[in-house]
Order: structure tokens, then sequence, then C-alpha cells
DNA sequence: TCACCACATTGAAAAATGTCTATATATTTA
DNA sequence: TAAATATATAGACATTTTTCAATGTGGTGA
């Protein structure tokens, strides 16, 4: 863990997005095609595409190919990595006083 | 819990910033005023203010006045929120196969 | 009251992101 | 091989976000 800043932020970026949110919850019931995917999300095809490259990248998604069909589902890992991202990253370490001011 | 898709992206929006990472990261060692983080992260007074104010909207952060000085501190609130969030999220809830194609 | 200080707000410019149409690639099937 | 299908990529455009300079607000102390 103990990601840079960036890359942390690159993770959280992946859930900062109205569609990519509903995409995720479609996955929560499983391995889903990108054909299907489409259908329940009003997007156009290649616009599913970028989002699904995000996803992906991001490690909280995996894809499949089968033959001329992609197979996507949630990467149990890359759910686990990202909840230790977040639970690391909230973590108050010291309870000390603002020293500051 | 149990947030709209557009709510649920916008919590995650405050973690999508770079700079507003490298905060939570400075409050982890407790209360900061932002003076101090202003000292400690390169961006102006004004930039740092809009910084915080997306914070404090998410719930992650909370602030605190005190005469002209502002106290920032992550919420343990907020951050047990997030976190059940992204763990509800990330749940895959039946491992059925895609039926799909 | 007046000057000063910490922070917030406004408005505008720059950068990043989401979206589309058009096109390319890869796989299957006739 | 050629047509059809599923998905990816490229390029353009609109929206959103980040950022800054300028200014406003409210509290402090001379």
């Amino acid at each position: 863990m103990e990601l840079s800043e960036k890359k942390t932020a690159e993770m959280f970026k992946a859930l900062c997005d109205e569609n990519r949110i509903k995409i995720i919850k479609l996955l929560q019931n499983g391995e889903k095609c990108a054909c299907r995917l489409n259908e329940e999300i009003d997007v156009t095809q290649p616009t599913m595409s970028h989002h699904m490259k995000v996803l992906c990248d991001s490690g909280l998604v995996v894809g499949r190919k089968e033959g001329k069909w992609m197979h996507y589902s949630i990467s149990r890992e890359g759910a686990k990595t990202a909840l230790e991202l977040l639970s690391e990253l909230t973590k108050v370490k010291i309870d000390s006083n603002d020293s500051c001011c």
C-alpha cells in the first residue's frame, strides 16, 4: 500500500462518475458483458468503453475477453486494495492538538 | 447508507484531487489550522479554502472556528461513512454467471 | 475607530474529464 | 474471402474542476 498522492487520487477517480457508480452496482450481481451494460446505461458504446477502461485501470474491475465479447466483473482484490487505501488514509494517527495558532 | 449514484460520486470526488489527498494525510497527525496547511501545500490561500470546502462538504473533514482561525480535522464519523459506502459498493452480491453473451 | 490579520467569495482563465461521431481492429460466420 | 458483429481508438466539443488575482467579511488589537 502507501501509494503516492497521485496514484491514490487516481484510484478514487474511478469512483467519481455517476455512470461508473451505476456500472459497479450492476456488476455487483455478477459478471456482465459490455453489450449488456450498454443496454442498461444510457451512453454510447464508445463512452461505455471509455468508462470500462477507467474502471479496469483503477484495478476495481477486471475484464475477460471471450471471442469478440468482453466480460467485466468487480475485482475482489481491487476492492480490498481500495478499502485498505481509504482505511489507511482516513486513520487518525495521533490525536495531538493543533500547535499552530 | 444506500445513497444515490450522484451522492456517492460526490463523496468520492472529495478524494479525487492530489492536493486534497495531501491535506488529509496532514490531518492524520491531528487538527491543523488553515494557515499551517497553507504552509505545507503549494497552492494559494483561496485555492486551499476551496479544497477545504469540498472536504468539509463531503463530511470527511470538519472545521472548527476559533476567533479568526479555522481548525480542520478528519471526521471519524465521515471516515466511517465513506468506508461503509465503499464497502457496500464493491461487495459482490451474487456470483452468478453472465447470462448475456 | 482604524489598521491588520485569517479566511471566504467572486469571477475568469486553464486544465481535466465526459461525451459524441467517425473510424479502426479483431473475431465470427456465410 | 467478405460481411457482420463487438469493442476500442481518435478527434472534436462541451462541461466540470482546479487554479489564481482581486475583493469581501469578520475578528483582533493598537
